[in-house]
DNA sequence: ACCAACTGTGCACACGTGTGCACAACATGA
DNA sequence: TCATGTTGTGCACACGTGTGCACAGTTGGT
């Protein structure tokens, strides 16, 4: 039941291993002949070359690790399918690792990932504090980082993520301009810098809109619960504090918990209450009144971190990337009553 | 920038490389200074073991690959995080590769598996007919098929899969006990095998119930829409030529798109129209109404099949698996109008 | 004191592949 | 005929690791 290498081949063929390696490879100082007959041969034995003695042998093994908080996020799976797709084209398999939210189990992951030296590694949504990042650094492994939460700009690896601020802007924009005055933002602490970034955003551009600091409550949630209750808890708080027209929500599971509180406390949206969320997630078009959010282009991000990861692999110089979110206006924001 | 090696510690070491080696196995034969010196040299040289070399050696490589038509369907997404885990905890190394339901590309993802020599693939949603499956038979390694929609059951594969007969009576049974008894199905050519069956067990039930099949009305549609807009145009077509009051659903995407119909043309659901669905995606929950709908254990199925496969590599004798479905009661069904 | 048993280490090979170099066979030109 | 060039093939090594076997050194028993 052993495989068939390609010495089997030579002894059927009467040739030595080299000539059947230089054969299967397309070496042109092999002669056509013996070529096409070492071809023909292979087919028949059913050969199917081992990557990983070519890995060994090589020493790179055509292999990149990525690792994901969590494989069943559907934010993630769509940027991991932009991965995929530009990877598979150039070849490259994929392994795959979720890491909880944990940091040391995402270095676990990092350092498996070295042990079956992988040619490149790329990390979404980052946890990982500056000790740990050090070590990383030791691997010397080309890596990019997706979202990251705590990089900073000075490190040895890429990054390309979204322009968060630039999303906060965005959805002040849109609720200050249907005239809204009185409004909230309903944070993550989890996420320390896109949620630093999308707050900063939206409170600067609404303080240019001639929002005073007064009308905008600002409230964060504990780490451990999920997004989902947690957007239920804020919206319940915010409501009974500050009755805020309109919320701008850390991103759309926030958003949807808040949803939820309003539709079981008879808060009519977007009459009463106007929702923004972040990330168009592809539950957002089917929750009710569907919502409106800062859509992130998820495919795009994924490919875009593969490339850059290709790139820096064949030892080019590469930039760091930053994307642009665009306004998806759905049904769950409106002018506050009294606004024509 | 080499990598150290064990033979980088030996001559540091004073000894053979296959001292190291035998060190850092934990080998009896090695005297305790010995050992404890040689560790403690591999990490002050920071050596991480290199997997490429001890596959080749060992001749398994503690890999196994998974191939799933979409990455970013949510509930493939939910099966892989169940997959890796189980294999995770097993120490083994996931590769994950997309066939975008083509299956030709699904044979190939499979054959580069081959390549890199993993230990066990597991094959989500397989579409190969008997010609591929011949071929993939022939690779000789273990696989486990997951809801396969093509394998005959007198296969050399394991199988895992849900009880969709099971499924479509309790939809059956739910619809008819609220009083509804004109009735549609909408279905999808894409999987015929789990189709037929959720057919089967819906249509059957019915008639238990004294529904006869001139009360239900059968649709099917072309393979290269997505589902989404395939449930809206479906659900076009059953309301105009058959006026059912309730829908059973192929599977959650379907059942959105014929809700998002209802929506549109003024249909009051649950109040003139019930609809059901198959799956329980995540988006279910956060629809309006809420969708009722037969639920699969998704990460339960992901957790059975990487125990089966773990179990078929070990070399044991293994058992198909056909996982319970379950039904989940939300807003989207109720009585049909006339019935208290 | 001598033989047997035990203990720790090294030699050499295997896993499957790719490639620099040498070299045999043959063709070419003077 | 001989020097030179060309063409196709094999030898031997490398990649990094694990392990059967041999063997030197030590211990123990009588």
């Amino acid at each position: 039941m052993r495989r068939v290498s390609i010495e089997d081949i030579a002894q059927r063929a009467n040739v030595s291993h080299s000539t059947v390696s230089r054969a299967l490879r397309g070496n042109p100082r092999i002669s056509p002949g013996v070529r096409t007959r070492i071809l023909a041969l292979a087919r028949e034995m059913g050969y199917v070359p081992n990557a990983i003695a070519q890995s060994l042998q090589q020493r790179h093994s055509n292999t990149i690790g990525v690792v994901v908080t969590d494989v069943a996020d559907p934010f993630w799976g769509e940027v991991v399918k932009g991965i995929e797709a530009v990877m598979g084209e150039a070849h490259k398999a994929l392994f795959l690792s979720a890491s909880q939210h944990d940091a040391d189990r995402q270095l676990a992951v990092i350092e498996q990932f070295q042990q079956r030296r992988v040619d490149g590694i790329i990390i979404a949504d980052s946890q990982l504090g500056p000790t740990h990042l050090s070590r990383v650094v030791q691997l010397a492994v080309p890596a990019v980082f997706l979202n990251s939460q705590r990089i900073s700009h000075a490190s040895a690896f890429r990054t390309v993520s979204i322009d968060n601020t630039h999303g906060g802007q965005l959805a002040a924009t849109h609720l200050a301009g249907l005239g809204h005055r009185r409004v909230a933002y309903l944070g993550a602490h989890k996420r320390p810098a896109s949620n630093q970034q999308r707050h900063d955003g939206y409170v600067n551009t609404l303080r240019q809109h001639g929002i005073t600091d007064a009308d905008v409550m600002v409230v964060h949630g504990d780490a451990h619960i999920d997004d989902l209750t947690l957007g239920y808890a804020l919206m319940h708080e915010v409501w009974h504090a500050h009755q805020p027209t309109a919320v701008f929500c850390y991103n759309d599971m926030l958003a949807l918990g808040a949803l939820s509180f309003c539709q079981q406390h008879q808060i009519a949206v977007p009459d009463d209450m106007s929702i923004v969320g972040f990330d168009d997630v592809a539950l957002a078009r089917f929750s009710w009144p569907a919502l409106t959010t800062v859509a992130q282009p998820k495919v795009h991000l994924g490919r875009q971190a593969a490339h850059i990861l290709l790139d820096s692999m064949a030892g080019h110089a590469t930039l760091d990337s930053i994307l642009t979110p665009s306004m998806v206006v759905r049904s769950s924001t409106a002018a506050p009553k009294g606004v024509v």
